[in-house]
DNA sequence: CATAGTCAGATCCTATAGGAAGCGCCGGTC
DNA sequence: GACCGGCGCTTCCTATAGGATCTGACTATG
């Protein structure tokens, strides 16, 4: 059911029985592997795998209409960004959800990385990629932010896009992948972490700052209003007393 | 060999092959692929896999005595930290040596996350990890540090071990992970990048300060002492002008 | 009623087979 | 001598089979 975005093979599945199974996706140049790690992501980021559910190997396969071996290179790919964890004999299943002292200690973490990203975005930044931030802080602003998790789902997306165009934009491929080892848990955190929309608001104003101070041209101010939203950030978390 | 328990092909192989390899995994609690990626994280740290070299899936598997699935799960992990990169349809290869750029962009982020990684172990450590801290700065002094690469190695093994206990006492998971993510290129640099012998002495006095003031308890100074040894570090590699 | 033993189903893990694509070599042709 | 098409080899990629292990339920016994 999820997989009709790139599978063109449709029909036909009924089978001549002596025939190899699925004379298989033409000329695709993405290999099977990647098509279920892209799956298996999108799941994790939109909140379809909840925290604690079991991501078996053979039952991943059937529902993707692959066999074991791509979605077990998908998950060991996965394993290694902490989204899905890995016991020896037992299978994967995903990543169980935060405790508050492991949030504390990622936004610890991203106080540390994105600051330094947000003062070397300032420094290195283009036309276009102020362009691409400005649309990033636009499409916050403009998402709907409904109460029902569909809507408010575009606007986490932009959150997170504004993030990582900033750690693209140091120009620095190490930052970058830093962010990214973050960034997935950042965004599981939005969505089951209990971000609330009563936190929009005030994020799109602090969001405004950093793209403010980007803008300008002054690194000292984007890292300045980057660390103020992380921490603003932290303490409405902590205010809202996530009890789940 | 190294399936004493659950291989069902045994015995046939008696014609002593080549290597001693290790008779590890005496229970086999542990899974092939674990095995697999040690095996090659371990060619890749000590120099064996040089950079740029083909890592053939069936080559690797006939060299590890294993089928090809685990060793395609085990290039899969490895992929995500950088070390070796997979093109579509022709295989993995160890990642290029590093441009100047690229060693420029390492030191970047190691002096944003490092000293804060000094600053919070100086704040969290225990006795226990103040001895195991203690240990590799005297590993480091003792090593051999011949001419010969074979006795090169525990100094640079030693190296490693400082920084990533280092990262494992702030207690931090996510700034251990994101350290882990640098920790493999920074020996791989160490081994390709051109840091030479005439770089340890200075280095050992580096490293002792870091550890005084961690011992001591100062976390500012343990935070400047490790940016002073990282822009030393790179300040030494500029001035070798490792040209490769 | 509680506990231990047994069995069946599901799942993981590894091995092997076979199709598809890239790479190099070789002989033929201009 | 230079260029081009065919051929075989290697390698990757996917599918499938079978052994080993874990989980959960059911039954028998103290």
């Amino acid at each position: 059911m999820q997989n009709a975005s790139t599978g063109p093979r449709a029909g036909s599945s009924t089978d001549d029985q002596t025939g190899p199974r699925r004379t298989g996706r033409a000329v695709s140049r993405e290999v099977l592997a990647d098509h279920v790690y892209a799956e298996l992501l999108a799941s994790l980021m939109d909140g379809r795998l909840a925290p604690g559910a079991v991501v078996s190997i053979d039952g991943t396969a059937r529902e993707l209409d692959v066999s074991p071996t791509p979605v077990r290179e998908a998950l060991a790919r996965l394993e290694h960004t902490g989204m899905v964890r890995r016991v020896a004999l037992k299978g994967y299943r995903v990543a169980p959800v935060f405790t508050q002292e492991d949030f504390a200690e990622l936004m610890e973490a991203r106080l540390a990385i994105e600051p330094v990203n947000a003062r070397l975005a300032c420094e290195r930044i283009n036309q276009h990629g102020l362009a691409e931030l400005g649309k990033a802080v636009e499409d916050l602003k403009s998402a709907p932010r409904g109460p029902s998790f569909a809507e408010f789902k575009d606007y986490l997306e932009a959150d997170e896009r504004f993030h990582q165009l900033i750690a693209r934009q140091t120009g620095n491929q190490f930052m970058e992948a830093a962010y990214s080892a973050l960034g997935g848990q950042v965004q599981r955190f939005r969505l089951f972490g209990g971000v609330g929309i009563t936190d929009a608001e005030h994020a799109i104003a602090e969001h405004e700052a950093v793209l403010a101070a980007v803008t300008t041209g002054d690194p000292d101010k984007a890292a300045a209003a980057m660390a103020d939203h992380i921490r603003k950030v932290r303490s409405r978390a902590i205010a809202d007393a996530p009890e789940s």
